[in-house]
DNA sequence: ATATGTATATCGTGACACGATATTGCTCAT
DNA sequence: ATGAGCAATATCGTGTCACGATATACATAT
C-alpha cells in the first residue's frame, strides 16, 4: 500500500502514450464495430473511403488504394476483388494504360459509405478532444523523452 | 481536363476523413514497422505498452489488457502466453484472488519499450499537426454531414 | 453447500496480409 | 521498330492472429 496518489514518475511518457494509443483503439473499433453493422468488412469500408475520397481529377489504381491503406499491391488486389464480388467496387481497365485498373465506388458503396461518414463524424468529434489533449502531453515530454531507464 | 481545380464537392467529408484515417494509417504502419525492427510483433508491443503504462496502483490482469487493446479476453490470453514465452511479460497468479493472472514487463521488455517510446513522440510530433487538422476540418463540417446524396 | 457469476485457459476455424512468382502491357535506347 | 527492362496487376501457398464456443478454477451470495 503506501504509495504515491499517481505517481507521474519517469515513465509519464508511456502512460500518455498508453493512454493516446487507447482512446485510438476505442475509435478503431468503434470504425470496425459500424462497419460491420452496415454490412460491411472494417477493410471494405476503408477501400471505399479512400477511392471515394481521392481527388476527383486523378486515376484510382489499385496501387493508389494500396499506398493509401498502408497494404501491399497484392493485398489490395484482393480486397478489391472482395469489394467487387460484393457489388461495392467497380474495376474497368484504364483506357490510356491497359496495364491498370480504375476502381470507383457503386452507388450501393456510396449508399453504406455516406451513411457511415456520418456516425463517423459525430464520434470524431467526441474523440477529438482527448486524442489531441494526449497529443499535446507527448509533444510536451518527447523533448525529455531520452530518461526511459529499465527499473 | 476542363473539371475544377479541386472540387471540394458534396463529399468534402469524404475526404476529409480519407484525409485522417491515410495518416492514421501511416502512424500505424510506422508503429508496426518499428516494433518489428525492435523484436516485437506489433501486437505485442501494444501489450507492453498497456500494461508498463497503467496507474501503478491497479492490478493488471488479462481482462484489463483485453479491453486496453481492445481484444476479447483469448486473444489477450494467447498475446499474453506468447510475450511470455519471448521473455517480455511476467504472468504470476494473484494472491488476493487466485482466479486472476497479474502481468508484469519484464526488464528486457521495459527496455525494448523505452527504446520505442522515444520514436513514436518524435513521429507523433510531426504527425500531431495533420491530424487534429483533419479532426478540425471533421468537426467543423460535422453538421452539415446530412447531404450525403449518392450520385 | 449449492448456485450463480467471474477470470482465465483451450481448441478448432476463418479471414486476411504477405512473399514469391507469373502475366500482361508500357517505354526507351539503340 | 524491337528487344530489354520496367511497371501494374494477378495468382498461389503459407503463417499469423483474432474469434466463438467451450472448459476449468475460483469466488461470492444465499
Amino acid at each position: 500500500m503506501g504509495n504515491q496518489p499517481a505517481t507521474p514518475g519517469p515513465d509519464l511518457l508511456l502512460k500518455t502514450l498508453a493512454e493516446f494509443r487507447y482512446e485510438l483503439r476505442r475509435f478503431l473499433l468503434f470504425s470496425e464495430c459500424a462497419a460491420l453493422e452496415a454490412g460491411l468488412q472494417p477493410q471494405q469500408h476503408q477501400l471505399l473511403l479512400q477511392v471515394a475520397g481521392a481527388p476527383e481529377n486523378m486515376a484510382v489504381t489499385i496501387a493508389y488504394a494500396a499506398e493509401r491503406l498502408g497494404l501491399k499491391h497484392n493485398s489490395a488486389v484482393e480486397l478489391v476483388d472482395r469489394s467487387v464480388r460484393e457489388g461495392l467496387l467497380e474495376r474497368t481497365a484504364d483506357v490510356n494504360d491497359k496495364r491498370r485498373a480504375i476502381l470507383r465506388v457503386t452507388r450501393k458503396g456510396k449508399l453504406v459509405l455516406g451513411r457511415l461518414a456520418g456516425s463517423h463524424a459525430e464520434e470524431l468529434n467526441e474523440l477529438a478532444p482527448r486524442l489531441t489533449g494526449a497529443l499535446k502531453h507527448i509533444s510536451f515530454n518527447a523533448h525529455r523523452s531520452n530518461n526511459v531507464e529499465a527499473r
